[in-house]
RNA sequence: GGUUCGGUAGCUCAGCUGGAUAGAGCGUCAUCCUUCUAAGAUGAGGGUCAUUGGUUCGAAUCCAAUCCGAAUCACCA
């Protein structure tokens, strides 16, 4: 068990003891205590003083006895400072807790593994991926991969918005301008070429509007009655009742950006159990609307649309299904739920979706639950920020876009460059190179994108490259591949007997302790930034101990044979900590 | 206008279930490689925690109001 469970329990249990008094251990609070004062924990008492109608420095004094006879040989002492009181540890606790840890056993230990399904990257198939879709695989990636760490069964999906009349638009473009063109002509990534068509497709049509106002009509009617608008629209309208050369084209120019999409996704490490496309689920959540119909969930209006009216719970009346009879977005997102159930049937779905969309899940939720249907209160929406850039919000018809591969294109050759002029790797073979170059980078971009709390919305100003110093992804892989290079020398057979504990080598074992908490807390927020700090902060400290005290020249041998597993436990916390976020550590760099 | 989310150092961000003197990184300045990887370490400087009021032993953290910014409130996906 953690020591600050056992601390928190304890106490509990000594105030019950002593005073009758009945108190969960959550609401005891535990510090680490601050440099400043003596002792390695700290209670917080002014909590409970009103309620035990005791004094800070009484209450301390019979408490901090108690709890010295209650823990032998984990407390040793204890003293008060106002409200604060002071636990020391014993050193052969945290010795202890050294010797014990086994690197094949730093995870948290799991009970109740879940089967969970996220689903990640949800790409439009009109456009190549950027800094936003970068964002999402990762933060999909990573919190899948936390969710395994703890002990859970991970399902990853993927839904493809393949259809629509963005597609159409890219379709149209390419007939007009493309005289055939495919990307092998050109020698383009297929999903950069069909997003050339897209970008094509907006200039004609600002062109048209433009051309169509000069001749004297409202900007309004303008933009209704540009030939190319139209031309799309009738592209949808054909592709809905199925013409062949509309589908025929659909099908090529896709599987150009798919062909596009795999060659990204293998570079950054996306993978999926199951792709969904949404060719094939836009027509699904019919059923479900006459099932609600008929449960009174759903009710219709005079002219045949069906509504449900969610005022009572704060939202809006919300339509899921037209006068048509089509379906709307949500109603295809009730039946694609309803249909990863019963494909997978999985006790929790993490949707990771911008927070633009924070509307539409708390409504989405909402209206499962109402239908009782078996997805319901298992729906998570993971909702994550924008990323930014100085000037404003990127957007793709107007070239402000930072691009997914020319990113990381940039940030492997910014890696190759600082490698190359550090030579340190000069007897690495050139695949051993480049796959050390595509580490690093990845590394920086990732860690950089997922170092902030996902809700938050972030700035990237392309000007300032992505740092490889300080808070940053090589820094850590610099870290672990700094402990690699000390063990390759040191060896890592050790035999542990006891000795008095160092404040960084008790500093250490404290915060190696810490990862099973922090996967935890990472996994139950769905919060990959508490790994990448606690990484950090476990790198940083690993630092300081590595250059006030030398691991090979030990001043014993017993001081030699801890550090070294210090130096082993410390990797090995590292390597799971930035697998956690995807990113691969490097034995030497 | 309603709802939701944000505003902390020059910049990018932690801290937010109330606890001791508000922390990192970058940038700036200074120091440290004849000794285990200097992509490192050590130190200095930098703050009306948006504003005002409240709750209390104690507020960056909770509550209210105000100001600023964003998203959303589509028979688009």
């Amino acid at each position: 068990m953690n020591l600050i469970t056992n601390l928190k329990q304890s106490t509990a249990g000594c105030i019950h003891q002593l005073y009758g008094v009945q108190l969960q251990p959550e609401q005891v609070l535990v510090n680490a205590t601050k440099p400043e004062f003596e002792g390695d924990y700290t209670i917080v008492l002014f909590a409970f003083v009103k309620q035990l109608g005791k004094s800070p420095e009484v209450l301390g004094n019979e408490l901090g006895a108690a709890m010295l006879a209650k823990m032998p040989g984990i407390l040793t002492d204890f003293n008060i400072v106002k409200g604060f009181l002071n636990f020391s540890i014993s050193n052969q606790f945290w010795f202890d807790s050294i010797k014990n840890a086994k690197v094949e056993n730093l995870l948290p230990t799991n009970t109740h593994p879940r089967k969970i399904m996220v689903e990640y990257s949800s790409p439009n198939t009109n456009k190549p991926l950027h800094l936003g879709h970068l964002r999402n695989n990762f933060l999909g990636w990573s919190i899948a991969e936390i969710l395994k760490l703890q002990g859970n069964e991970v399902v990853k999906t993927c839904i493809v918005n393949d259809r629509g009349i963005h597609i159409c638009k890219s379709m149209i473009a390419w007939q007009l301008f493309a005289n055939g063109a495919t990307p092998t002509d050109t020698q383009q990534k297929g999903d950069h070429f069909v997003g050339d068509y897209y970008v094509k497709y907006n200039d004609a049509y600002k062109a048209q509007v433009a051309e169509l106002v000069a001749s004297g009509m409202t900007q309004e009617l303008a933009e209704k009655e540009a030939p190319i608008q139209k031309g799309a629209q009738e592209m949808l309208l054909k592709w809905e009742q199925g013409d062949a050369a509309t589908i025929d084209l659909w099908k090529r120019m896709n599987s150009w950006v798919y062909e596009g999409f795999d060659t990204t996704y293998k570079k950054i490490g996306s993978d999926f159990v199951k792709t969904y496309y949404e060719s094939n689920t836009y027509l699904l959540g019919k059923e479900l609307v006459e099932q609600g119909l008929q449960k009174n969930v759903f009710y219709q209006k005079e002219d045949t649309s069906v509504w449900i009216d969610l005022t009572g719970d704060g939202l809006d009346e919300k339509i899921v299904r037209r006068k048509d009879g089509t379906s709307v977005y949500i109603t295809q997102d009730i039946g694609l739920a309803e249909v990863k159930q019963k494909e997978f049937n999985t006790d929790a779905s993490i949707y990771v979706v911008g927070d633009e969309q924070n509307y539409h899940f708390k409504v989405l939720k909402l209206i499962c639950q109402k239908l009782q249907l078996p997805a319901a209160d298992g729906i998570y929406h993971l909702s994550y920020g924008m990323v930014e850039l100085p000037t404003g919000k990127m957007k793709s018809r107007e070239g402000t876009v930072v691009d997914a591969d020319d990113l990381v294109e940039e940030m492997i050759n910014i890696s190759k460059e600082k490698t190359e002029s550090l030579g340190k790797v000069s007897e690495f073979t050139s695949d051993q190179l480049n796959e050390l170059y595509n580490t690093i980078g990845l590394g920086a971009l990732k860690f950089f994108l997922l170092r902030v709390d996902p809700k938050k919305k972030m700035i990237f100003n392309p000007e300032e490259s992505i740092d490889f110093h300080g808070f940053t992804g090589p820094f850590i892989q610099y870290t672990h591949a700094r402990i690699k290079s000390i063990l390759r020398k040191t060896g890592t057979a050790v035999e542990l007997t006891t000795c008095e504990l160092l404040p960084l080598e008790k500093a250490l074992a404290i915060e190696l302790s810490n990862f099973p908490a922090v996967i935890n807390e990472a996994a139950e927020t769905l919060d990959p930034s508490k790994v990448a700090i606690y990484t950090f902060n476990l790198a940083k400290l690993f630092n300081s101990f590595y250059a006030e005290l030398s691991i090979a020249n030990s001043e014993s041998e017993e001081k030699k044979q801890l550090r070294i597993k210090l130096a082993i436990l410390t990797a090995a916390t590292l390597q799971k900590g930035m697998r956690a976020l995807g990113i691969n550590v490097p034995e030497q760099m």
